[in-house]
Parts: structure tokens; sequence; C-alpha cells
DNA sequence: GCGGATTTGTACGTATGTATG
DNA sequence: GCATACATACGTACAAATCCG
């Protein structure tokens, strides 16, 4: 789940956690990542929590989004 | 509809107005409620909403769901 | 069996309101 | 005031299961 005593916010340590998973491979490339209501369930936070870390990730490129779909890990 | 001015949020309205329905035998037991589509337009909401509505009366035993056939009123 | 329509399931996009620190 | 966090509610898109001509 999430560090409640933590000073650093849900969002940024989901997605640190996701980003993580990323770069040590356990999610690949084209891979679709948990959906959102899953990664919501999974760290026990709301769903606006969730998607807050997901455009964190879009940000720094590590996964793209379609609607509709999932968000997916980018290629490098 | 739905009471616009209620503190109580649309998807309870809707789950309580079928409940009703339910519990005064104006649906039986078996009987397929109106469908997703039906209940969005009758009471003016968007589909997430009367989507749960019904996941409400679900969690209560209240009606049972399957994919590409219906909700149905539950056997009691 | 096939194809289209219907119905539910899943997923994301967006906006607003409330509460807290 | 602002950022964080949650809940509600709208919408769009696409998938899966079922039904029917």
């Amino acid at each position: 789940m999430v560090d409640e005593m933590s000073p650093v916010p849900f969002y940024v340590q989901l997605a640190d956690a996701l980003a993580k998973q990323i770069e040590s491979g356990k999610l690949k490339p084209r891979q679709p990542l948990p959906s959102e209501s899953t990664l919501q369930q999974e760290y026990g936070v709301a769903r606006g929590t969730v998607r807050a870390a997901v455009r964190l990730l879009r940000e720094r490129g590590l996964v793209v989004t379609f609607t509709g779909r999932g968000t997916f890990v980018a290629e490098r």
C-alpha cells in the first residue's frame, strides 16, 4: 500500500512504486499497467490519486495511455 | 427522475427507488430490470450512475446480473 | 452459422464539490 | 490561499456476452 507517515504525497509514492516496477523489468514495454480501479484497491487510495500518479508516469514518458483501453509501459 | 436538491447522491436515490419497486412487488422475482440505457433515459442520469445504483442493489442481494442478458430481481 | 443489435463489463477523460492541513 | 485526497457525476470508447432475424 502506501505509507501514511511519509511526507511524500500518496500519488508520488505510487508513481515511484510503479516506476520501480517498470525500471526493474517487472513491467515490460507494451505491457498494460493494472487498471485504475485495480491500483485503487491494491494501494488503498482514491481514483484521483491513482490518476495523479499515472499522470506523473506519462509526463516522465514511462507510460502511454489510450482512452478506453488502458495505460501501457512505453517502448524505449 | 432524481432530486437535484437532495444531499443524497443520485446513485443512492436511484437504488432506493428501484429497491422500493422490488419490495413493493412491482418488480417480481426473476423479472428483468429495465436496461441500463433505459434507466439512464428514464431517470436522466449517466450510465455510470445507473451502474453504481445497480451495484448497490447487487450488494444488497436484491438483484442478480448476467453479462449480455440483463439484471433480474433475485428470487426469495 | 452469420451478422447486427442489445446489454453488461471495463477503462479512461473531465469537471465539480467537500474536507483537511 | 494552496495542495492533497476523496466522492460524485458527467461523457467517450471499446470489449465481451447474449439474443434474434
